[in-house]
DNA sequence: AAGAAAAAATTTGTATACAAGTATACATAA
DNA sequence: TTATGTATACTTGTATACAAATTTTTTCTT
């Protein structure tokens, strides 16, 4: 009765590379070759292939034809675009939110918000950052847009390795303030109190990148050579 | 000094396999083997398999393990979030063109439009929906956000073999209408009727889906067996 | 004739072998 | 010392072989 599947080596090592990648378990620009990777998993070069080819299509790791596999830098272009995409639909999400009124969706959200509260006083930054990330995916399942949500995570997977850089600076409480307000303006159907706290909310990630940038030059790409580069 | 360089196999298969699902050329819910694959593109299983990989990444190929591949059926589901993508993310960018001025994307904005117009006077619909294609791209870069058009871009793939169903009942001369409308309000600055005929026009897409999906039912998922599907 | 069981044929998942391009180390020459 | 050419070792891209699961066909029984 009890459909014990077995994973299959492909979506094991995918799942396992993205974590150590997303997690800078790997580090941005490490070379990563395959058979090593085959030997670490216990798994073929075919599995761990197919792995990377699907990384490879979120960004995440780069190809060099027969000259080594690295782990994606991180692209200051793709966080970008991560942020004004993020912003864009979790803000009309949210106004859609407030107008809509959900027992169930609020008892979770405010679960959520609960775990992080434990997680800072625990001092467990990565167990506040899965409890941030389900409070968010509850916004878009509450109005009927769960699909919207793994969009707006793929992009958010650039983002996050910024993120991990920037964990000790952050102050995990004025975040969880924003998430109590925005929890409070969707609850009293207040639609554009909602929509500013979490526009300034989503703003603060973005605040230290050319501090981030600077410190871990090596992790980024470089921009791109503009011609106007040499003129100044 | 002109760097030939050759095609890879996997990355020649990705192309035209996605080719073929997006135009229906391969049916929704098709059987596609990877030995017949590899043999009609003449090239082993495992650059075909590495095709498939992605395109399954992005929603275009369900595999069924040691049962099949098939061409994935259109998702109602699929079609609806990518429509909320789009239309979040493009009024956004057309808002922001219209306080831009940028000749030299004004000129190939108007160079694709009459492209349009041509392809309509020659009765070629796959030509005028491409030059449709690069007009809308035309805008996100405008106003510096290409990538925001790739992401809308892979978030339309599901929702163009819908539109390739209803080409022959679709009115073109109306969405070129609608395109120089658009123009002729992002040059005059005009954010609000910008954003309103760009909301108008890509509502027109979505007008046809219940008589489509009830006249091609097999190239479509069966929704989900809701629990309240029996109540009524 | 109908249904169940068994066998055969397909089909994917994974491992391995080989080919071809790339980077590195080293020797050589200026 | 520095630059350059060459040989060697790596690394990926592709082909093929094999295993395991599923589907289809066939056979047998009632």
């Amino acid at each position: 009765m009890t459909d014990v599947v077995e994973i299959p080596a492909g979506e094991r090592a995918y799942r396992e590379l993205r974590r150590r990648i997303v997690s800078l378990d790997l580090k941005p620009n490490q070379a990563i070759g395959e058979v090593f990777l085959a030997d670490d998993l216990s798994m073929s070069r075919t599995p761990i292939r197919e792995a990377l080819t699907r990384l490879s299509g979120e960004g995440l790791v780069d190809f060099r034809a027969r000259a080594g596999t690295i782990v994606a830098p991180i692209r200051l272009e793709a966080v970008r675009t991560a942020q004004y995409v993020r912003e864009k639909l979790e803000l009309a999400i949210i106004e859609e939110a407030a107008q809509t009124s959900s027992n169930r969706a609020i008892f979770n959200i405010r679960q959520a918000i609960e775990e992080q509260r434990f997680s800072i006083q625990e001092g467990d930054a990565a167990l506040f950052f899965s409890a941030d990330e389900r409070m968010h995916r509850c916004f878009s399942e509450m109005v009927g847009r769960s699909a919207v949500w793994t969009i707006i995570s793929e992009a958010k997977r650039h983002m996050d390795r910024l993120r991990r850089l920037s964990l000790q600076d952050t102050d995990l409480n004025q975040l969880l303030g924003d998430h109590e307000n925005i929890l409070a303006a969707v609850e009293g159907g207040n639609v554009s109190e909602a929509r500013d706290i979490m526009k300034l909310h989503l703003g603060r990630v973005m605040e230290d990148i050319d501090r981030l940038s600077t410190q871990h030059s090596d992790y980024f790409s470089q921009p791109e050579n503009s011609d106007t580069a040499i003129a100044q």
